[in-house]
RNA sequence: GCACUCGUAGCUCAGCUGGAUAGAGCACCCGCCUUCUAAGCGGGCGGUCUCAGGUUCGAAUCCUGACGGGUGUACCA
């Protein structure tokens, strides 16, 4: 439910009947548990305006607010902050009616915007590392939160799969001539090993060359070499999405080679318009605030990536009607999008009215703040990553001694993965970000191990009660209230997130409500002998929705909880 | 040089469209398990929000400048 705008249209409506010509802020959440569950703070600014103090302005709408069942109580407080209190009754009756629904009384919008997210986008000639961890995470997150809350959602994944290290690659792959699948096992070293060849074999390298333009110009030799050799890479990156547990497939894919026949079109299109004029015999469209131009077209008449992401531009706007596109994309690209941005609306690629974002994200460090690298100074694969991430889960895991040993992988799996997405959503995806294996692996702290432990202890309150859950929710201590107020307020959470495009909005408000349904679980017994049955039953709904509504974020956030740990 | 971005506790980070005494976790110190998972909870220590101006009743938040870090800067993607 959206509490916020609740409350909104409440204040609202007491602007009108006070007869007050202003539009309210909205509200916000009270800062401190003292001052109530939210707060309005919009007197002060209108008293200027009003000529009155900011407290009469404060009374005169809590006077107005008549009479509501969801709010208990109100105050105003220090220079005339009106503080408010949510009706602990009304509130139960809400969470009752949130237990019961599936989708925990988020709503679904009711116009769905079709939004295309383009997100992971590696590059086929190398194997996937480090750099494209963040961009597949956000991206994935990204993809679920805007579905379930109801929006049209289109994956495209932009892969690299064209540019002249492809004549080289072929053509190694042709003289390799070992079974394509085992011998591109390892990316990497396969194109050092070309690279080698090409810089060391004349012979070779104008093969390679030749190879270039023959595929280029459409030859049906290179081009099946071509995609065959696209074709192992892409099955790479799906082992690597599985092994993720994100939801790109290949029906996601729309490689940068499938625009190829547009892109003289769209410089033909840009010249008419007299957008891209000639600079230095390169097609250049020059966008106010940048020195450098987008260039269109090479003065050798090739095309580069900023014509390809023109062409990708038009055809999600145009064929797949996009109201909403969302570029998951590294921040070093922010000059990059904002011409590409200007450059679409200006020449009516785009409409107007259609949001375009880059949903721009900083590097990953090391623990001691240096780009994360191996020791000798080489990329980190992806595949390793994530394998050690695993093992290091499992060890601990196994040092723990408390999953059958059947289960210890899955265990493993589901702890290490979550982790290291984790890591990636829960910290403001704006700045760069130290990667620390201690840290990301702890069951301390904001990390996804912690939710896991909430999740699970509850799933073992449950196990120990046994029967089915009766009753109804009763909030009467503080903490209760609390517990519920916070529950209430996912989808306010949701909503805001979507809006940023922010997942870590997603993992503060998890982290808080699992700090809060321990301080819960710690202060009030639940299954103890001197509780009271009416009191033990809504103790054990609260705690069920608790466990929901975990998993309900968590599964946004493409992480997988566990009934015991 | 220019542009973008960041600067909050010893460390890693929150702080939403400006609001009350700036919050977490780690580290350090102290307490809490005969009973629901102690991978937990409670308490303590720790801050000139880089600095200087400005706008405002009110600034970590907005504006300007300085300093410091990062990134990008014409035919690679």
């Amino acid at each position: 439910m959206k509490l916020k705008s609740i409350l909104n249209q409440i204040i609202k409506d007491t602007f009108v009947k006070a007869g007050i010509e202003a539009k309210p802020i909205s509200v916000s959440e009270a800062s401190k548990p003292e001052f109530g569950d939210y707060q309005f703070n919009g007197a002060m600014a209108l008293s200027k305006k009003l000529g009155k103090t900011p407290r009469e302005i404060a009374s005169q709408i809590i006077a107005n607010i008549g009479d509501t069942e969801l709010i208990s109580k109100t105050e105003i407080a220090g220079p005339g902050f009106i503080n408010i209190w949510l009706d602990s009754k009304w509130v139960a009756s809400r969470l009752d009616e949130m237990r019961l629904d599936d989708r925990l009384l988020i709503e679904k919008n009711t116009t769905p915007m079709t939004t295309v997210v383009d997100y992971s986008s590696p590059n086929m000639a190398k194997q996937m590392h480090v750099g494209h961890l963040r961009s597949t995470i956000i991206g994935d997150t990204l993809v679920r939160l805007f579905d379930f809350l109801g929006d049209e959602v289109i994956l495209q994944n932009h892969i690299g799969d064209w540019g002249t290290q492809f004549g080289m690659l072929i053509a190694y792959m042709e003289s390799s001539g070992e079974d394509t699948y085992s011998s591109l096992g390892d990316l990497e070293q396969f194109y050092k090993d070309a690279k080698i060849k090409f810089d060391s074999d004349s012979d070779f390298a104008n093969t390679a060359r030749e190879y270039v333009v023959r595929l280029q110009s459409g030859d049906d030799y290179c081009l099946k070499l071509w995609q065959q050799f696209i074709g192992v890479s892409l099955t790479h990156c799906e082992d690597i999405y599985a092994e993720l547990g994100v939801l790109l497939g290949r029906n996601d894919v729309r490689a940068e080679s499938s625009y190829n026949e547009c892109l003289p079109a769209i410089a033909k299109e840009l010249k008419a318009k007299g957008i891209a004029t000639e600079s230095d015999g390169a097609l250049c469209v020059f966008v106010d605030g940048s020195d450098t131009p987008l260039i269109v077209q090479k003065g050798d008449g090739g095309f580069l990536y900023a014509t390809t992401d023109l062409a990708a531009i038009k055809y999600r706007a145009r064929e797949l009607e996009a109201q909403r596109i969302s570029y998951v994309v590294d921040a070093r690209q922010s000059g990059h999008f904002k011409q590409l941005f200007d450059v679409a609306k200006r020449a009516g690629f785009v409409n107007k009215s259609v949001i375009l974002e880059h949903v721009s994200f900083g590097m990953m460090l090391d623990k001691s703040g240096r780009p994360f690298k191996t020791r000798d100074g080489g990329t980190v694969k992806l595949a390793n990553l994530l394998d050690e991430a695993v093992a290091r889960a499992k060890q601990m895991i196994e040092e723990r001694g408390t999953q059958k040993p059947e289960d210890i992988d899955e265990v493993a799996h589901t702890i290490g993965i979550g982790a290291v997405k984790y890591a990636e959503l829960s910290v403001n995806r704006q700045s760069n970000y130290i990667f620390d294996w201690n840290k990301i692996l702890s069951f301390d702290g904001n990390t996804s191990l912690y939710l896991q432990y909430a999740y699970a202890r509850i799933q073992s309150i449950l196990r120990s009660h046994g029967t089915k859950l009766e009753g109804k929710i009763l909030l009467i201590d503080e903490l209760e209230v609390r517990l519920g107020v916070m529950l209430l307020k996912i989808e306010d959470v949701l909503r805001s997130a979507s809006r940023e495009s922010m997942p870590h909005y997603v993992t503060s408000y998890l982290y808080e409500l699992s700090t809060l349904f321990m301080k819960f679980y710690e202060h009030n017994p639940i299954l103890k002998n001197n509780v009271d049955p009416k009191i033990r039953d809504s103790r054990l709904l609260l705690a069920d929705l608790t466990a929901k509504t975990i998993r309900q974020g968590l599964d946004i956030l493409g992480i997988k909880v566990l009934d015991k740990l």
